[in-house]
Order: C-alpha cells, then sequence, then structure tokens
DNA sequence: TATTGTTATACTCTATAACTATA
DNA sequence: TATAGTTATAGAGTATAACAATA
C-alpha cells in the first residue's frame, strides 16, 4: 500500500499501444479471490493504522478478542480457528502475557494443555479494541448500505466457509 | 492453511467453561475485513495448488495476464496497479524473460522506461492459465449463484475502489 | 502411539535506503 | 529536481522438523 496514483491521465487513446496510465484490469477484477484480496488489503491498512494505539497488530486483535468470549481455550484451539500454526502462536502468546494482558492456567483435567484468560488489563483493552474496530468496519463500509454490509458479509461465509 | 479441523466435536455443552472444541467466533465473523481474508484465503489455497502447474504463482498470475491486456506496460504501471513495491517486482521480471515468458523492449520515447511484451509462449501460457482460474473460481463459488457472485464481486469493489 | 506446547530454523513476502540513467 | 529501474538488505509472516511432557 506504498504506490502513489498518478493525477489522472488523460488518456482514452493509446490502450492498444499500451502506453496509457491506467492499465485494463477488466480480467483480475472479475474474479473473486482478487476482490477479495483487494477489500481486505483497503481495510486492513486502516486496521493497522489504528491498532498501533493499542499496540495491537491484526492476530493479537483475533486472539485476544476470541479469548474474551472464549475464556480458558487453550493454544491449540486458537491455531484451528485462525489457521494458525502453533510455532507462530507461542511467542505472540508470551508477548502477551509479559504485557500483563492473558494469564495462563494449568488446564483442569488435561496437563498437557493450558488455558488462556484475560487479565482485567487485557479486557479493558479488548472492550476498545473492539469498539475500534467496529468503528473501523463503518467507515470502511461508508459506501454500503446496512443491507448490502450484511449481504456482502454472507456470501464471503459462502464461499469460506 | 495446515490447521486439520477435528471430526466435529459433539459439543453445545460447555461453552461457558471454555472447553468445548469449536470457538464462538461471532465477533470476528461480523467484520468485513476478517470474512474477506478468509474467503480470499479460501480461494489463493485451491489457486496457489492448481497454479504450481505452471510455475505460477498469484502476482505472476497477475503480472502476465496484466501484460496479455496491456501490451507494452511498463513495470511502474504494473506496480501502482497491483500495489507491489518496484524492488519486489524485479525479480519475478527477470524470472519471467528467463523462462522465455516476456519481452523487455526500450520505451519508444521515454528512455528510462522499459516496455513488456508476453512471448508466443507467454500468451500460451497466460490463455491456459487464465482458463484454469475461471475455472477455479466457479469451484470456489460453486454456493454462489450468478447474480449471487455478480453481487459479491460489485460490493467487494465498492469496500477498495 | 498421539497430542500440546515449545525451540530452532528456513523460506517467502513485504518494506526501506541508496544508486544509475534518463527526463 | 523528479522519475524508472535496479541493488542490497532488513523485517514480517509463514512453514517444517524435532523435542519434552502428558494422554
Amino acid at each position: 500500500m506504498t504506490a502513489a496514483p498518478r493525477k489522472k491521465a488523460a488518456s482514452a487513446i493509446a490502450t492498444q499501444t499500451g502506453r496509457s496510465e491506467r492499465l485494463d484490469t477488466r480480467m483480475l477484477e472479475s474474479l473473486v479471490g482478487y476482490n477479495a484480496r483487494r477489500a481486505w488489503l483497503a481495510v486492513s491498512t486502516v486496521f493497522a493504522e489504528r491498532m498501533t494505539a493499542y499496540g495491537l497488530k491484526q492476530v493479537d486483535f483475533s486472539v485476544l478478542s476470541l479469548l474474551a468470549h472464549n475464556p480458558g481455550a487453550t493454544s491449540r484451539q486458537l491455531c484451528a480457528t485462525l489457521d494458525i500454526l502453533p510455532p507462530n502462536l507461542v511467542s505472540l502468546i508470551s508477548t502477551m502475557d509479559s504485557r500483563g494482558l492473558i494469564e495462563r492456567r494449568p488446564h483442569p483435567y488435561d496437563g498437557r494443555a493450558i488455558g488462556l484468560y484475560l487479565t482485567p488489563a487485557g479486557e479493558a483493552l479488548v472492550r476498545e479494541a473492539e469498539r475500534t474496530v467496529v468503528e473501523l468496519e463503518n467507515e470502511a463500509s461508508e459506501r454500503l448500505t446496512a443491507r448490502e454490509r450484511e449481504t456482502l458479509i454472507r456470501l464471503l461465509q459462502k464461499v469460506y466457509r
């Protein structure tokens, strides 16, 4: 998300010779995958900006939010839910722990597993962060009616669920 | 995309204690960004699998497809269109060149720029790859009607364009 | 024997700074 | 002075193999 688009380019002429400023993207824009990625990229850029205030990346937010609604979830469950690999969750969890946002408690009847819980500080942070994300989402889907937004989400879930 | 989901988990009981297999993801699933990413991930996994036959990654396909419809486009134009940074395009382009898929010709009236063109081999490959991608897209959006698919794409574009 | 969490490590993707040659 | 393309490099993000403790 760096590329600075030019002013406008008075084209309409030389598409054939390929020297116009804007390229013909009709093929790519006919693909669900391409559009989903672009939309995600647009939202996630704003997401990343706003979350720096909380010191959270996207995965961090996902993990904390999941723990807010699923106290005692294990690393394994988080990995399965978010499609991330166990080794890549370790440092994330231990950072959250160091920051005093989460707590690790031994699992009641599985000695291998560790239950993860938000601390009061963690809960307060998630509450704020979730509010910001909802705000941000409303801005991002500003050009959609509430009904269109629901439809969009429903159709996206039809693709991946 | 490695996490292997369990058989099913006969839960419905202990959501409160957080020991059920599946986690409550309703918060995340209410977000456009989250759903767009999941949908893209689902499509892109299949995409990556099928494109190995052509030795192409996602970016490779985007670049070749753009060149098919925009002969003579420059690196700068590709970067602006696909939101990739110039340094990251260099090795991609030079690999395509080595593979005999594209050709670099000096730009007619800007000595700094280089026009990029598909070779006949490149054109043949793109034709095949584009057919495969369209097939794959239809499979991925199998659970959508043609009308729903159009709606989905239109709404996604409303978010990022 | 399989699973949870972990370490170490490698590979890919993306980003930044600085150079060259043209404009 | 600014832009197109390039080099080198640094930092995220994602992946694999192997281990200890527990089931």
